[in-house]
DNA sequence: ATCCTAATGATAACGTATTTTCAATAGCAA
DNA sequence: TTGCTATTGAAAATACGTTATCATTAGGAT
């Protein structure tokens, strides 16, 4: 039986009301707000029952590490900003990307990064 | 001053006759047809100076081990087999992707992967 | 308030990609 | 052909994100 605690809590916290997906380390950060002892190791563990449950989804991003987002958002692509590090989101989804799938191919789900500078460090 | 050697010369001809980005483990194999005895740290340390003369581009995949391929072709994305594992390239772009980029972004970049089946997986 | 045990925090261990080490090999200039 | 040293191969060492271990803490049912 799952229990209630501070911990999850914080953790739960920090991702539904973050705009856009945390890292293990951001998540980390932002709890410790509400929870200073919180270790990661229990970061980890929250997000990984989190994304089992299905209430969670998993980013997983060229060269970085996974980041994680409240399930159930609309279709949607991130935003990599390259001088704070933050990954933002993005509504809507380009056109024409089953004109870039060659002929044979079958496309079952895709991916779209823009990289730049996000507006506070523009 | 760098020496011509016959690893060096089967890691670029992998290179150079690959239609699709490579990892380590596909350069070493692929020149392993030509020189057996050719060993993995000979391809990072020959990728890297590659990569360093810019002959070769690093294609940085979301939870993946990076791929190598030539420098100097069209703008071009990639499509991943879920089947084989392997990378293709797709000519073109799609179309709108400044229209995603929120206010106040500086779109720099952008990165683009479809997932599925290729034609001989499918 | 007590007891059982799930959950936690600190840290060691792991997995995987990549880099370094070092003795042996092989370009290549003389 | 010789000699210098860049390059190589094998294996050890790193880097870093993530998971496991284990003694301690704290939900929560009774």
């Amino acid at each position: 039986m799952l229990r209630k605690t501070i911990q999850r809590d914080a953790i739960r916290k920090a991702l539904v009301h973050a705009a856009r997906p945390l890292t293990t380390q951001e998540i980390l950060e932002t709890a410790q707000e509400e929870v200073p002892q919180i270790g990661i190791a229990t970061v980890y563990r929250t997000v990984k029952t989190l994304a089992e449950e299905g209430s969670i989804r998993t980013v997983v991003v060229p060269g970085e590490p996974d980041r994680y987002e409240v399930s159930g958002k609309a279709h949607h692509h991130h935003f990599s900003c390259r001088v704070c590090g933050r990954m933002f989101e993005m509504d809507g989804c380009p056109v024409g990307l089953e004109n870039l799938v060659p002929k044979g191919f079958l496309m079952e789900d895709h991916e779209v990064f823009i990289y730049g500078r996000c507006d506070e460090c523009n």
